[in-house]
DNA sequence: CTGAAAGCGCTTACAG
DNA sequence: CTGAAAGCGCTTACAG
């Protein structure tokens, strides 16, 4: 591909600008060791010449990598189907950018490579500290994170043991809003598509919801897992609506999975929200480009992201950091909610 | 954080297996300089000592950076919503992790940021070769990466000045197939709702569609651009049907606004496909979990990707490399086209 | 086929 | 506040 073009270096600034090495360096990372006029030059200097100083350099002088992983997990069904990494990289990406920091993505298909990576990241420094998601209940990760001294997030609820802070959104008070405006609208027996039960997410969601349906003495509340695809989503609806007393509502715990328990529902020859309501956790634009629009729990995913990657960047910056919670997701009451058929207002 | 976990560096598999550190880097590196018996010894104590060289050293003293960069250019409205570049990801990931690759993923919100982003890369070597998506007419990154000699791909049509090459799917071949099977159905008024104007491969299936309305004589064949979210798709479908000879199939140029176009229809009073057909360009669950089920044009988008990245690392390995053609999508008929009202057979 | 040496472009104590 | 020097961990000609 031809020689590689010709970059500037630290020499042609220090030279250029009448200076040392060192005071370039310390100029361009802010450090003490600089009057303020001559940072003011060398600035001025390295803008005007183009200088970027090398990552590969600058990471080998012990600097960080300037880089944060994200090791996603994604079991080939659920492929490209969830709007929610999607927004959540771009709040991370948002934040990152603000700081130079670049995003290494890698995506694996079992746990046993999602280490690997982990300990590869570690040993070649290519990232400085990582983000992690979809904690399991004793997520063989978080050791291991621990014993690579890795600066980690956890991006949901904050693991038993303690030591990685993560930031999180809590899912049981959104659940109790959905649950709790269905039991208000009169529905008695409320059924809920969960998804993978080795999540810690997941967990949280489904011992609210049992709780939920013991303080409101619901009638039912069967809960069904799912791998969060969207056939597994209509798979578990078939089963909970073929249910002798089938369920009134059903809370889906994300979107993907809700319209493809809309079109089931539809398909058995129930009217939603006549004869059944629908919830849809994580609102997106196809919870609004369906009919009836789905009745969904908001949050800022984005703004998730933003946290995270702030949280993480402050650890890499070697600050004590503890958990954040961000905002819970809200309910927004759409079309697919309603009274349940047979109780009159 | 503490100190960071201490790794065996170059120097320690040397003087463990009694050699030097040159011919562990050229055992290492696969290079000829040491004997068949030396390098399998040199290569177990590595394995044994679990040395991984260290990423920065290595991209210092010249050796590739191992990671490939992907600028993405998104506007805050179809933030999350494509499935598309989800699955694209995926298959690239699927080919680079097979080569110890990293990817560098980088959102933007404009043009001019993307074109920093490649300086950037270019000056800090960070990457060694970029995918270029949704490129434009003219598109100034172009010979910016020829300038600053990045080995680069662009994945769509072949631009015209061709000194990059891309990896492609002939869209009009595939509008064909859509547009053919429309007709063949007794269609004579067909709408494209389409993308984004200024991209290449938009302007490939618009140029593809009105030269087929042409040949096969239709009536009418509006076309209406949009930014590929599912709003704007809404928009152009109320613009197209509420034209007074309105068109009695539509064809989108992609998934989410088809899903969108068709609650319009329906809430418009029109039923699908009784009096409108809806063809969605690639093919995701969500075609399917829409009622009807929506006739797609189907490609293996995973595949697209994993070509992609072979053709880069191909270039990045200095070889020469030509324009590549996946196979064309291809329709999957489904419940959302029929023969227009009206129309008997 | 092997070993010693230079050098990649930075950062950071350290002495002035 | 500044400058000279060492060193990060590799790769790669180069001489043996």
């Amino acid at each position: 591909m031809g020689a590689p073009v010709k970059r500037p270096t630290i020499n042609d600034v220090a030279r250029t600008a009448g200076v040392s090495r060192g005071a370039v360096s310390y100029a361009l990372n802010g450090r003490p060791g600089v009057s303020e006029a001559t940072r003011q030059r060398i600035l001025s200097v390295a803008e005007e010449l183009g200088f970027h100083p090398d990552r590969a350099a600058r990471a080998l002088a012990g600097a960080p990598a300037k880089a944060i992983g994200l090791s996603l997990y994604r079991p080939a069904s659920t492929l490209g189907v969830e709007p929610f990494f999607m927004e959540l990289i771009s709040g991370l990406e948002a934040e990152l950018s603000l700081r130079s920091y670049a995003l290494l993505l890698h995506m694996v298909a079992d746990r046993e490579q999602e280490a690997a990576v982990y300990r590869r990241w570690g040993r070649e420094r290519a990232v400085d500290g990582v983000l992690v998601c979809d904690v399991l209940e004793h997520d063989p990760r978080l050791p291991l994170l621990e014993e690579l001294r890795f600066p980690a997030v956890v991006i949901g609820p904050p693991p038993a043991g303690g030591a990685i802070a993560s930031v999180w959104s809590d899912d049981a008070v959104s659940l109790q809003e959905a649950v709790g405006y269905l039991a208000a609208l009169g529905h008695r027996r409320i059924g809920h598509v969960a998804g993978i039960p080795e999540f810690a997410h997941t967990r949280v969601r489904s011992a609210a919801f049992a709780d939920l349906a013991r303080r409101l003495g619901l009638e039912a509340a069967p809960c069904a897992y799912t791998d969060y695809s969207s056939p597994d989503g209509a798979r578990a609806t078939r089963r909970l609506l073929g249910a002798p007393d089938r369920p009134t509502a059903l809370v889906y715990d994300n979107d993907i999975m809700a319209v493809a328990g809309l079109a089931v529902a539809q398909e058995m020859g129930l009217s939603v929200p006549g004869d059944l309501s629908v919830v849809a956790w994580d609102d997106s634009p196809i919870c609004r480009i369906v009919h009836p629009e789905l009745t969904a729990l908001t949050r800022d995913i984005t703004g998730y992201g933003r946290q995270a990657a702030r949280l993480l960047l402050a650890a890499v910056d070697g600050r004590e950091i503890a958990d954040v919670a961000v905002e819970a997701a809200h309910l927004t009451p759409r079309a697919s909610t309603a009274p349940p058929a047979g109780r009159l207002y």
